[in-house]
DNA sequence: AAAAAACCTTGACCTATGTCAAGCAGGTAT
DNA sequence: ATACCTGCTTGACATAGGTCAAGGTTTTTT
């Protein structure tokens, strides 16, 4: 299916390739909620995203959901867990339908690992997530909320238009009080404004960097 | 040199690549406490530690070390930063005398980039690394005070032997009031026991574990 | 439009861990 | 032996952020 030659990890594939990779995978369709694997379980398979959007959460000794990273389509999901054969170490779960391309990984290894096109891409795929993986050591681990906040107001402002604060909050791994309590601090000291519906003016973007 | 060659990353080359390689790169000494980069410093040359080690931590807020990992001999420091060339994300310092090899990253980029080995070799470097950050973020994030010293204590009893429990503390990323407050908590419920010099004893292993 | 549900805000309180300070123990240098 | 570090322990206190609860507001469902 051309689906899978769009996504971009695949798209310098042969004809050929792309036959071989079609024998081995499957299309598979979930709703928003639905869980694609859980921390502890085996991994047997490689996903890719093809629709919708996936978060992936670890969970902490309280039971709350620490919230580590969101895929969207094209995104390769996993790959840690695949090559070391090591139970996945976080949850994840569709935020919305979405579908996945599903790839039987042993087979995929024997495959296409002699690829070099295919190791590039794997080798990018890693990098970017050893980058989120420091955004999220940063994040939690060495700013404090009002940074964390500030920090989120700055990179992401019109967020605040689509999501509910609720939602901001669990993204920041915050509580819903916190983030409110934070939000009105930076407004009462003119550091933002929030007009009637949910948009965020940064009044003092200076300022602002300064939390951080 | 043979140095080179026993490392690990680098087994597989042939003499020919092998002398390219030499070009390149150069070996540096550094005493314990010296620092190798700090973070924010523009990247330019990628390491690989030869002898001695290395650790590497951020620093949060209020100027406290944040510790995230130690590198041994054979351990290649810091690709994610070369590669997406972004300043390193975390210091480097040098916790004993030790030798590193510099290499020049863009150079070794253009010469080696295309060998499937060395492909190989980063992934798994790569990898190796996305686990220790998962680690982090397990140990930072997820974990308690009290589940981190009994995670400690079960898989690294025998370090407090030759560590001092400050070191301990400043690995676990706690105060040492805290290490000893924790240490005495367990004592008091039976869980380990402190002979004489610094040898803890588990004494119940399955409670410890509860402890997770 | 009425009822129900979800969301936001604010206050009072709690908890884990850090900070500061003092005392004590053991090892080393004088 | 005495003095002096360095590290360990313990107590009193501080603080950031979470928890619980209640009231108000918005959104959704009926």
């Amino acid at each position: 299916m051309d689906r899978i030659r769009n996504v971009s990890c695949f798209s310098k594939l042969t004809d050929e390739q792309l036959e071989k990779l079609k024998k081995i995978s499957v299309i598979k369709k979930y709703k928003g909620k639905e869980i694609l694997f859980y921390e502890g379980d085996a991994p047997i398979y490689l996903y890719v995203l093809l629709q919708g959007t996936l978060k992936v959460y670890k969970t902490n000794h309280k039971g709350q959901q620490i919230f580590l990273h969101q895929f969207y389509p094209g995104g390769l999901v996993a790959e840690l867990a695949n090559f070391e054969n090591i139970p996945y170490p976080a949850t994840a779960e569709f935020m919305s339908d979405s579908e996945v391309l599903r790839i039987d990984y042993k087979a995929l290894e024997k495959d296409f690992f002699k690829n070099p096109e295919i190791s590039f891409e794997i080798i990018k795929s890693l990098i970017a997530k050893h980058k989120i993986l420091i955004d999220v050591i940063q994040k939690e681990v060495i700013l404090t909320a009002d940074a964390k906040v500030a920090k989120f107001i700055l990179e992401n402002g019109d967020l605040f238009k689509t999501l509910k604060n609720t939602q901001v909050a669990s993204i920041l791994n915050l509580t819903p009080e916190t983030l409110s309590r934070t939000l009105s601090k930076f407004k009462s000291s003119g550091l933002i404004e929030l007009d009637d519906k949910h948009h965020i003016r940064v009044l003092n973007p200076q300022k602002l960097e300064e939390v951080l």
